[in-house]
DNA sequence: GGTCTCGGAGTGAACGTTCACTCCGCTATA
DNA sequence: TATAGCGGAGTGAACGTTCACTCCGAGACC
């Protein structure tokens, strides 16, 4: 077994056990025998479990990014940026069930809550298309004049939860649900017709 | 110290504790410390720490469905309903940051799955107003025709995220954008007045 | 009333288990 | 043979849980 290989088989056993069994149920000697290596072997690759498990959201993270972004393109309107952005995140994590579950255990631990901090506090959209879709759509009333970490509420909290609800088997998301579901989510973003023309035609009420 | 006031001592102690740091980072030694009784105490109110953290659970969820219920009346609209429970959940989640990390971290953990898994399964609406709200704006066509399980990820997803937002200090939520926040919730799960035009004119179109 | 007895709640040191991490001998390759 | 990478038994710390013991207040008896 090459080096590299040795290293991405030491993830993956990471990523399956975790998945199954949480951080906590995932000691280092198990992730070694699935991995086919030595305890030992993983200190190599890896200084502590803490930096495996931040590498391996990095590698997930990055992989997700890159799907997203497959045939965005930023002069479509809001709403149809907005929705292959959302049907494009949800689709990646209900046939990836295993990637999101880990995701989801990440997000929910410390670790999530470091890495939220970092994105939130340095107000640069690089990478960050959400970021950017919300912003220029405020400047142009498309989208609702709501502090950016509530429009990422509206946005992720659903389409997390029902992610979450299909692969546990709550729900089966087929296509026109998943579909239905992220339009949705659009009209909680989105600002209403008829709230923008009340503003317009009575621009002192407000 | 009386008898049941030392089993909410303990109590009390192990929301403070695994509030702070977690389920596996709140030793029952440290619990005992915190309650001030021995270790071995805690033993004779609860047969493991398994029990202590799911009859925490219980009790904090009990508390918040009672709180829920103050006031609401099954006679308003339903856009009035939805707002009064949630505006009321999200208000308590703020105004009791400890319990809601709490919930938070039961949710997130193999018991909140098991716990949901109940409450989808059996299908009575006992106890859960939201799901009478949805079930019934459903048949009078005012909430989409959704299954439930979507319309709580709509309403539940936000609220959550927006909650551990607010706590973690991304955010500040006022009662104007709390109000707001809530408000754009409901226009995701509401049948928006253009769709329900055009089904009702060209009903066949769908 | 004073003293003795007893039941059971309370205690915390000790136990067995589990874990992340280390260390040194082994092995494959050149 | 020399070297670099690897393996897995070993290590100490930390955990949930137990159990032999302490302590105290309520009755029983004088």
């Amino acid at each position: 077994m090459a080096n590299s290989e040795k290293r991405q088989e030491i993830l993956n056993a990471a990523l399956e056990l975790i998945t199954e069994h949480g951080f906590h149920g995932a000691p280092i000697a198990a992730i070694a025998q699935r991995a086919g290596v030595g305890a030992g072997t993983i200190y190599r690759y890896f200084a502590t479990k803490d930096i495996l498990i931040i590498e391996l959201f990095q590698e997930l993270h990055d992989k997700i990014c890159e799907y997203l972004m497959e045939g965005y393109e930023e002069e479509q309107p809001f709403r149809t940026r907005f929705l292959h952005l959302s049907t494009a995140l949800l689709r990646y994590f209900i046939t990836n069930p295993q990637e999101f579950r880990y995701l989801e255990q990440y997000f929910n631990s410390p670790y999530g809550v470091e890495f939220r901090r970092d994105k939130i506090l340095k107000s640069e959209g690089d990478g960050m298309p959400y970021r950017v879709l919300f912003e220029e759509g405020m400047r142009q009333q498309v989208v609702r004049d709501l502090p950016v970490v509530v429009l990422f509420a509206l946005t992720f909290g659903p389409l997390l939860a029902v992610a979450r609800d299909h692969i546990l088997g709550f729900v089966d998301l087929d296509e026109r649900l998943l579909v239905q579901t992220v339009e949705a989510c659009w009209d909680s973003v989105k600002v209403c017709p008829m709230e923008l023309a009340k503003k317009n035609v009575y621009p002192a009420a407000e």
